[in-house]
DNA sequence: ACAAAAGTGTTGCTTTTACACCCATGG
DNA sequence: CCATGGGTGTAAAAGCAACACTTTTGT
């Protein structure tokens, strides 16, 4: 870091917006700040990103951090950096989302250093959001919606197993629409990307419904890297 | 900037991928660098970010700086951030892409400090590249090929006035593939998005051909963000 | 008159949409 | 036996892909 760099005093961080889908409910995890700034407010979770780090790696501990989990599915979508943005200087942050299961209790537990709490919210619920976090937020949302479109990304949210309706509710909350059930199903096993479990679900009070499977292996010889869901 | 944030050097920057079109061929501009590191190689226009402006407003100065050109159609894509990237330092680089109309003549002029040089070229025919402008220019030229298709900035590339050929010329160098004249016809004209100027190209040994005009209007009354080109 | 590009329709195929009822299961 | 969601087909409409010749203009 020689005498080219010099300018000024700024650093980077990182922002995530966790998505969940969980009993019908897709949820983003936030966290109650317990300092100032925002002391107090709900905040999307983030942290600086350190010197020997990537962003992505940043990004992937911070997760870590969060949710103990390793392997989740994130993607970096945008840089948010108006001057003043952070009231303490300037800090340009970089915004991931990631997309995972939750198993009905997988709640979060950690929870770094200057939270006091951390939860998930239905997106629905969002309250006000400490910085400019409600613009990262809406501008994540927004990328999945877009995405999800293209690219196989909603068997990230669900379960190893999952059933087509679960499917079909992980599009419909995205998107923000209902989708017609039987177009859907049929679209989707056209694909071809789907692997019958020749399993049915347990411990529901109806009919069980078949239990499928992403055939990764078969997506990638198929489609390469696109689709249209 | 007090005691919270410290924690080590760091500064950001900007890199843009220029997108020309121009008589039948896409360039993009590169600059060959005056200066150490990477001395005599080509690279992306970019420069530091400095104190006082958000990231788009620094983009929108090195554009400026380089082609003396304002209100051209930017857009932000995407954040570098490997550990090593530079040299020199930590140094986080946030890539934007342009595009802008070349009138045959509009070569670039200024340049900054660090460049000795500034050429349009052909994006089939890109050197080597500086840092990781490699990868940056890549991932550019990818999200063009994708955004192209849902959002209309192709014409962003073209002169106000413009033939259905030029049109799709465009589309068929951003998308480096051929298209077939009377589909991608009947689908412009249909979207109902270009308003026929009752007006003829001039100048060319051949017959002139029609020229028409993107009616941004109609656009956003139209389809508000979305289509499908 | 020729070279160069402009302009123009039809057909078959695929994809999308709209739509409603019976079935299996657990309580 | 009832409540709950699981599962299924068809027809009409729209959109997409393939394809070749005539027209206009300048030189």
């Amino acid at each position: 870091m020689k005498n080219t760099l010099p300018q000024f005093y700024s650093v980077f961080s990182i922002d995530c917006v966790l998505f969940g889908f969980d009993g019908g409910e897709l949820k983003i995890l936030l966290i109650e700040r317990n300092e100032e700034p925002f002391k107090d407010w709900w905040a999307l979770p983030g942290n600086l990103v350190a010197q020997d780090e990537s962003l992505d790696e940043s990004a992937t501990r911070i997760l870590y951090e969060l949710t103990g989990l390793k392997g989740v599915y994130m993607e970096q979508y945008y840089a948010f950096g108006d001057v003043d943005r952070h009231p303490q200087g300037r800090v340009v942050t970089v915004a991931y989302y990631a997309l995972l299961r939750l198993s009905g209790d997988k709640t979060p537990k950690p929870v770094s250093d200057f939270a006091k709490n951390a939860q998930w919210i239905n997106v629905n619920d969002v309250p006000k959001l400490a910085f400019d976090h409600q613009k990262i937020y809406e501008k994540g949302l927004e990328k999945i919606k877009r995405r999800i479109k293209h690219q196989p990304i909603a068997f990230e949210l669900l379960p190893e197993k999952f059933t087509l309706t679960q499917l079909q509710q992980v599009y419909e909350l995205v998107l923000g629409k209902k989708l017609d059930k039987r177009n859907f199903r049929k679209k989707m096993l056209n694909f071809g990307i789907l692997k019958d479990l020749d399993e049915k679900q347990k411990g529901v009070s109806f009919r069980a419904a078949t239990l499928y499977k992403f055939d990764k292996r078969k997506y990638t010889k198929l489609f390469g890297k696109e689709i249209s869901f």
